[in-house]
DNA sequence: TCTGATTGTTAGCATTGTCTAACTTTATGC
DNA sequence: GCATAAAGTTAGACAATGCTAACAATCAGA
């Protein structure tokens, strides 16, 4: 029918990815956009995280030990697991522990490194360790590498 | 490690007998729950602070603009500030403008504040701009009282 | 004023993440 | 070695958030 319309609505909605480079017009759609793209990983970062840590405390990792310590019910768990094996983060086998691959692991111990160097510049900064923890696990998706640069440096200055 | 191997399913199963119902046997348990319940927060936050900015700036809150500085489409926002509505947060008219409530100035303030201070705080440690405010976006939701209490106290003290 | 561009909404789809209820599989313990 | 308990999965519901396509309303300029 009419497909010229889509032309007129279309201009609102381009950010013209070039011309936003040199002088960012908006900075916020930007960070925005980057804290979706944090809100999408952050799941499989938890996931892999805990699973890792369960394995190195336990030997393995179980659907229902990492439902209890998520606070999630257990097919909430199989789900998300679903995906993260859709994703390449872990093997599994129906009714079995879980396992990382390779990149499950990297990811696993990136993500270590930032929980703990944002959980220490918490601390050294003066905070109790209950709400350092619970801060942390909420400010660690969500830090750059130069921030975190900073609190590393802060942290081990104090 | 040989011994953590051969746990039993019961010996994993067991976080807290009891206490299963309100209190989460363990503390990142606890962690994660503020975490997925500032997530479901975070998107009516900041369209509320941006609709304040808005309306401030302009003297009004188009659904065009906001859905341009946020960076998703029309209909998204469209289907955003419904819920908002739903919830008190804004009165809206079709095809018109967006405008607080009480409850929605409020929360639109609060938020303010925590992202002022979360972004001084941050370039008080020497972060650039351009990074500040990202990580400041995406900080800004996961920052307890008493760290932005810390964060302040630092920013105002360099 | 009327017409076309802009703005906004509706409809419909996909994905994610959560749940409960019911089922299947595995492990335990007698 | 079998019955039962525990663990895990499947099915189905629901809400949020995003998208595109298409339709509706408003606005602005000739």
């Amino acid at each position: 029918m009419c497909d010229t319309k889509l032309m007129t609505q279309r201009d609102l909605a381009t950010p013209t990815p070039s011309a936003n480079d040199g002088r960012p017009a908006d900075l916020r759609a930007e960070a925005f956009q980057g804290v979706r793209d944090a809100r999408s990983r952050e799941l499989a970062e938890d996931y892999v995280e805990l699973i890792a840590e369960l394995i190195h405390d336990h030997g393995e990792a179980r659907p229902v030990e990492i439902a209890a310590r998520l606070g999630v019910r257990p097919p909430t768990v199989t789900k998300a697991l679903d995906r993260l094996a859709r994703e390449g983060l872990i093997t599994r086998a129906k009714y079995r522990s879980v396992f990382l691959t390779d990149e499950g692991r990297a990811l696993a111990r990136e993500c270590r490194r930032r929980h703990e160097i944002v959980l220490r510049f918490l601390l050294s900064l003066g905070l109790d360790a209950e709400t350092a923890e619970r801060d942390a696990e909420g400010i660690e998706h969500h830090v750059s590498e130069r921030t975190l640069a900073l609190f590393a440096a802060y942290a081990s200055k104090s």
